[in-house]
RNA sequence: CGGGACGUGGCGCAGUCUGGCUAGCGCACCUGAAUGGGGUUCAGGGGGUCGGAGGUUCAAAUCCUCUCGUCCCGACCA
């Protein structure tokens, strides 16, 4: 008997959400396109900000925090990123019951504010680099809103820099990208193509973006992070220079880079099953859970001491929790704990305790495997460790088989409606055809690989010369 | 903002067309007992005035008018 969650055949958008309900990771608020983070999909998040924020400060980066609330003019500061933000954002009239003489816009990203500030704080060369990042929330008035993929409020991290020269900042932001990489692969086990943005698709008021896609179950593309370099147009707009080694004032290069809750999103649509989460060892906030099954009335104390017992031989490793609820069956707490997305449920009753063993069931696999009692620890973290690797080539697999070389127009559009998942195919360059293609097709360029071959060819729609293949696809 | 649907205990719904019994069901919740290796069973129990306002009527969840809100589809997007 099942109950609660969609298959996913049958209609995936409703199968993402009753995983979040079920899984309680989030809930909806009283407020139009805004979700409640309840705490397991929080200690989730904070499981990804703690690798992600030691991989910032290894790269040389310190937290800060800038303000919520913005003057509306510095949004107008930089002509791209107006146009880019401007319909999206809320703004603050009143305050303390009067009108304010000049509106406050609430972050969207924090690029204006930051610039603002940089420009107090660097003067020389000395200065640089100056390397930022921010944990915080933004606010974007989205029209259509889905539970972690697309919220009116949402939580990131958004990184900023400064640097003397253009290198610099082109090296950082690469570098940046590579973290965001690295992340999603060995943590997060989501297999992702990084390259770089159209311009259609870039940042508004970057020079170029960079970005990681993933591909979730259902074929479509899911941006799961992003690095700008931003060139001179922020130092331009806030009038930031330093003065270099030669007495010389120069205008600052920056660079930003975010990822955000979304990332949660693609956690659940990359590895998730028709019984609900399933969670990556090492970003599951529990990764071990310890299910007693009773007998009767009598020797429920002997059970749980054998249990805690074993527990205890965890301690400090691995985290982990006893379910010693009286008022629940087992096979209740075995669905609602793989719903929850534990990697691994541990079982112990009376047989077990007989021959001096417990059963560990993986949550990826559904596998039964009996453990003597003195090796739980290691086979435990064993486990583990092949839970975190199939999930990651699980995923991998599924995204070379829905990766679909195309050469041309007919088999691009059969693709993109049948099957889905990437198309990697020639196009010309021109925003023009992307344009049409997003039109006719609802495919949009996810990335440009940063080195493909050289592989001559010409584009997809309009048939003219290309030296390079890109990547298409539905995206959320 | 355009097209569609829907508001009835916490959640999901029936009842509305064809006004009329005490507004019903499933899940969840509370109490007790048995059960316990894949959502256990039985018994008992609490909780709604039908989104809101107005109207028609002897009588409105049901008909009419207005209003508020939500969801889905489209134009925008980490």
């Amino acid at each position: 008997m099942k109950k609660g969650i969609t298959k996913r055949s049958e209609d995936f958008s409703r199968w993402y959400t009753d995983v979040i309900i079920g899984a309680r990771l989030a809930d909806y608020s009283p407020v139009k396109g805004c979700m409640v983070i309840r705490p397991n999909g929080y200690s989730l998040w904070e499981k990804m900000q703690s690798y992600l924020d030691k991989m910032f400060k290894e790269t040389g980066h310190e937290n800060a925090y800038f303000p919520l609330l913005i003057p509306e003019s510095f949004l107008e500061k930089e002509a791209e990123h107006v146009e880019g933000f401007a319909p999206e954002c809320a703004v603050v009239t009143h305050g303390g019951g009067k009108k304010l003489e000049e509106p406050l816009v609430i972050r969207p990203t924090s690029e204006t504010i930051i610039w603002a500030m940089f420009k107090k704080w660097i003067m020389s060369y000395r200065d640089l680099p100056l390397l930022i990042n921010q944990w915080c929330n933004v606010l974007r008035w989205e029209m259509r809103t889905r539970l972690f993929l697309r919220t009116t409020e949402f939580l990131w991290q958004e990184g900023h820099t400064a640097h003397a020269t253009a290198e610099e900042a082109e090296e950082e932001t690469l570098r940046m990208l590579n973290v965001y990489q690295t992340f999603a692969q060995d943590y997060a086990a989501i297999p992702v193509l990084s390259g770089r943005k159209s311009d259609r698709e870039k940042f508004a008021g970057a020079l170029h973006t960079y970005t990681i896609e993933a591909l979730m179950q259902d074929g479509k593309a899911l941006q799961a992070g992003t690095s700008h370099n931003l060139g001179q147009n922020f130092a331009k707009a806030f009038d930031v220079t330093f003065q270099d080694q030669h007495g010389k004032q120069q205008l600052v290069y920056a660079t930003s880079w975010g990822m955000s809750t979304r990332m949660i999103g693609a956690l659940i649509m990359t590895h998730g099953d028709d019984q609900g989460l399933v969670l990556p060892p090492r970003l599951a906030p529990l990764q071990v859970v310890f299910i007693p099954i009773f007998k009767g009335k009598e020797g429920h104390g002997e059970i749980l001491s054998y249990i805690e017992k074993i527990a205890a031989s965890l301690d400090g490793e691995i985290s982990y929790r006893v379910d010693a609820r009286e008022e629940y069956t087992p096979g209740w707490k075995f669905n609602e704990w793989e719903q929850a997305g534990v990697p691994i449920r541990i079982e112990a009753g009376p047989r077990d305790l007989q021959r001096g063993q417990v059963v560990a069931v993986r949550r990826d696999t559904g596998e039964k495997i009996n453990l003597p009692e003195d090796s739980v620890k290691d086979k435990v973290r064993e486990v583990l460790d092949e839970i975190q690797t199939l999930l990651y080539r699980r995923a991998l697999g599924f995204r070379e088989e829905n990766t679909t070389k195309v050469n041309d127009y007919g088999t691009f559009q059969e693709v993109v409606s049948g099957q889905g998942g990437f198309i990697y195919a020639h196009w010309c360059g021109d925003p023009e055809c992307e344009d049409q293609i997003k039109q006719e097709t609802m495919a949009t360029i996810r990335c440009i690989p940063l080195e493909s071959e050289v592989d001559r060819g010409v584009c997809v729609r309009c048939g003219n010369q290309s030296d390079e293949r890109v990547y298409f696809a539905k995206a959320y």
